[in-house]
DNA sequence: TGCAATCTTGCAGTCTGTGCAATAAAATCG
DNA sequence: CGATTTTATTGCACAGACTGCAAGATTGCA
């Protein structure tokens, strides 16, 4: 068997190909967008750049705007997770610990990601669907509470359940964007996205608890 | 001059007759999404039936999805704005204040909107659409947090002042999008927008203050 | 009644996105 | 290595969303 490290050792030929596709869309479609402007990146052309016919394109990417927006977050694979089912500690702050991994491991390709950050800036209509494509990730995380839930107070009934998770996994998403809002405004090499998802919460905490007087239940 | 009231009196024939087809065109996607499904609900399907021709429709609304999500909570004419942007009483129940004002005031149509509901309860994919177009709501909060901000704190940056004021904006939208949430879940009449916004906004709080120390600053 | 403003509609055209089947390339196996 | 199976790329045809334009119908108003 191959090593189970991490590291994308000993991938054969058609993956790396597939890999290499990827990418040259994703470039292709910031360039593209970045030269031309979004109304004008039409899919024949972003796929004139990367050097697929455009019927390719649509084997990689779903749409347009998911190859300029690029991967959805998602908790695909972060170790913290389980962790988090289990633990019985304060709940919002364990979110948001997951969370923070996960955002630490986004950075997978700084030079694209800058690139992105710049485009979602200018073009705001951009921002509007990340809205539409996060909502998948919004659902992990109430599904995610939602285990936890389960695990934690046994006797709720599955409605009360599900709405707490949903209120839990709403609030922290809030934050979250938040933090990822901050990020895109300020291309500030000296906060990570995982600070800023640091910061939102304990801000966050602290914003409610100035509005509301402190009645821990 | 005409009464100030509300009450739509004394329009003109083209008027009336511009309310009626968009209304017919609100009705007839509701219908056509029941009664064929989402992936069959066209926009000349949708113009048959409403007896309009398919190139009116767009005259109308932006996009088929606006037809079927129907108007975006709005801002637009809440009296209590004002009273916010000037009170000094906690910022969040003041938001919440705000908005369940305009909770109560969207009841125009309730059969439509039940319909809508249940139409949205069934194509999850309208749910993401819906965080769309409600993404603009969500901009109108952090622009009036931010008025209200620049009375209170006038020394503060621009910056300073943006970002918290989507601290805040963001915080309340998610409370707001849970009771929306449940709303749809819950085809309870018991409990109305309003109520379920109010809930939401305190029982947020009591999460927060439960997993982070009550530290007022 | 007649002019001006506004609406509706058809038409032509662009673009996104999909199913299908042929072709090409890579993996697998004898 | 050569044959076979699996998977990827591509072209083609087509459905459906959406837009600009200009002609024709309606409504508002003097």
């Amino acid at each position: 068997m191959a090593p189970a490290s991490d590291a994308p050792e000993e991938l054969g030929l058609r993956e790396r190909k597939r890999v290499a596709t990827r990418q040259a869309i994703l470039r292709a479609a910031l360039q593209v967008v970045r030269e031309r402007g979004l109304d004008n990146a039409t899919v024949d052309e972003i796929s004139r750049v990367a050097d697929i016919s455009p019927r390719t394109f649509f084997n990689y990417f779903p749409s347009k705007e998911e190859a300029i927006l690029g991967e959805t977050p998602s908790l695909e694979g972060n170790p913290e997770v389980e962790w988090f089912v289990t633990d019985r500690g304060a709940i919002l702050p364990g979110l948001a610990r997951v969370v923070i991994d996960g955002s630490n491991r986004l950075l997978s390709d700084p030079e694209l990601l800058a690139e992105r950050r710049a485009v979602t800036k200018l073009y705001p209509a951009l921002g509007v669907r990340r809205m539409a494509t996060v909502h998948n990730f919004e659902n992990e995380l109430a599904e995610l509470v939602t285990r936890r839930l389960r695990g934690e107070f046994p006797d709720m009934t599955d409605a009360e359940t599900a709405d707490r998770a949903r209120l839990v996994a709403l609030t922290a998403f809030a934050f979250v964007r938040h933090a990822w809002f901050a990020w895109i405004d300020h291309p500030d090499a000296n906060r990570s996205l995982g600070q800023l998802v640091e910061e939102a919460f304990t801000r966050g905490a602290e914003l409610v608890a100035s509005s509301y007087p402190a009645q821990v239940g």
